[in-house]
RNA sequence: GGAGAAAUGGCAGAGUGGUCGAUUGCGGCAGUCUUGAAAACUGUUGAACCGUGAGGUUCCUGGGGUUCGAAUCCCUAUUUCUCCGCCA
């Protein structure tokens, strides 16, 4: 959610920048804004005014009584009467255009950041860089939804009998794998200074709204609907939902944390070879890192994150790209996204597995997350997050990539999480 | 799941209808003293909104109500604690 004070002070730039975003009919919502807002004060005035006289009124009346005067007391009690009827109607007034505004404030999505470049689809996206070469398979290569078949390391089929498709069963080395590549990451992003956290997998509304899974992406998670408990798409919800309400000292920043947990994700109007074998699931594992940063340091912070990200493909020995996503690619809460991608070979395609983003203060004005200055003021702080990294595609460009004709090879920096070091 | 008790500022903990946004202690910050530190002493110390300012309004878990007036009374939700039941 946008700061109602830059609305307000820097309108042109908002503008502007919501244009690189794409966003429709940006005008004429960022003017009822500010209508609104203008009627708010107002009516806030109003309310306030009413107040302060029967405030004024019943303190009187307190002293009328102490000191015996009672029926002048009883006069003044005819008074309050129609001021609380006016304070009624004030308050109601007040609260109508506070809702209304809400509603159009969360639709307005984040202001990219000057450097986002302007395109509508990830074709426009900018290539930061490209590292490691495309690896060259023998002539029986397979995709990995066949690897795992011959391997035995996932069972799609028997996902589909217990929950349905997008549920992938991993057993034996395919299990074990799985379990490698969560040690080795949480092991990487804690020897970084991020704090490890195992937080709940389901979360309630408010957590949703703190970081923007809600309202305008409801139908993409799993709702326990009878304890109205969301099934959480990414451990960011959690992990970030942490700091909602808090007011921290600027010496706590920046604050690492780091967390492992399975993400569900509905992913409704998915179709096709994307959803083919790991691609894209229901539910995958994840290990997130999140950041909480002062405003001044949270684009080195994003670099370091990158960077560190990068680090994790480049030991892994995968092929990948980094991608700056253009301003019609990021998310609605993002104002400089980073995606990284890795080279599948088999199905000679680029897959995304890390999207690292600075949210500025999108996230942390609807969190309430601030921090105090050194001149004593409250401030938002800054949020930033990024998978590091995702399972499945990893674990599906592995596969392919590493394929020879004898077996799969495990890279050196994972043997030993997994205890083996071929697939065979 | 059943019965009872409770929820106050960063923490502890007063306050049971009228200058209470809230006594006090701890913690934090600033100062005095000190070569420095500690101790001691002094001062200061919640948030949001409106207003150029003076100042005003709101917030004592959330929501609703009673009253001229609510932290204080009533209803309700949530959470915590104790006891019982169930249980990985």
């Amino acid at each position: 959610m946008l700061q109602l004070s830059y609305i307000r002070d820097n309108k042109d730039d908002v503008l502007k920048r919501l244009a690189i975003k794409n966003f429709k009919d940006a005008e004429s919502i960022i003017n009822s804004i500010i209508e609104l807002d203008n009627n708010r004060k107002s009516a806030q005035r109003q309310a306030d005014d009413t107040k302060a006289e029967a405030n004024g009124l019943a303190k009187q009346i307190g002293d009328l009584m102490k000191s015996g005067k009672k029926e002048e007391a009883e006069t003044l009690k005819i008074k309050t009467a129609e001021l609380k009827q006016k304070e009624k109607l004030y308050d109601d007034a007040l609260k109508g255009i506070e809702q209304e505004m809400h509603k159009w404030l969360v639709t307005v999505p984040n202001l990219p950041h000057i450097t986002v470049p302007v395109g509508k689809t990830p074709e426009d996206n900018e290539v930061v860089n490209e590292h490691g070469s495309i690896p060259v398979l023998h002539s029986s290569a397979k995709p990995h939804w066949e690897l795992t078949t011959k391997y035995d390391l996932i069972d799609f089929e028997l996902g589909v009998k217990l929950t349905g498709a997008g549920f992938p069963v991993y057993k034996g080395k395919g299990a074990r794998l799985q379990r490698a590549l969560i040690n080795y990451f949480l092991d990487k992003a804690t020897a970084k200074g991020y704090n490890e956290v195992q937080p709940p997998i389901l979360v309630n509304a408010d957590s949703g709204y703190g970081t923007g899974q809600l309202p305008d992406k409801e139908g993409q998670m799993y709702h326990c609907q009878v304890d109205d408990l969301y099934l959480i798409p990414t451990a960011e919800v959690p992990i970030t939902n942490m700091y909602r309400d808090v007011i921290l000292k600027e010496g706590d920043l920046p604050i690492k944390n780091c967390g492992y947990t399975p993400c569900f994700r509905r992913e409704a109007g998915s179709y096709g070879k994307d959803v083919r074998g790991l691609n894209r699931l229901h539910q995958f594992d994840k290990v997130e890192i999140v950041q909480i940063a002062h405003p001044d340091k949270s684009y080195e912070t994003l670099e370091d994150m990158r960077e560190f990200v990068s680090g994790l493909l480049q030991e892994l020995e995968l092929p990948y790209r980094t991608l700056k996503l253009c301003g019609g690619d990021m998310s609605f809460g993002s104002a400089l996204t980073y995606d990284l991608e890795v080279w599948s070979a088999a199905q000679q395609r680029w897959l995304e597995v890390s999207s690292v983003s600075n949210f500025e203060t999108f996230q942390t004005n609807r969190l309430k997350c601030r921090f105090k200055d050194a001149n004593g003021k409250t401030q938002f702080a800054h949020s930033l997050n990024g998978s590091a990294l995702a399972l499945p595609r990893i674990v599906a460009s592995l596969l392919e990539n590493n394929q020879t004709e004898t077996g799969i090879k495990i890279p050196k920096v994972l043997v030993p999480y997994t205890g083996f070091e071929i697939i065979a």
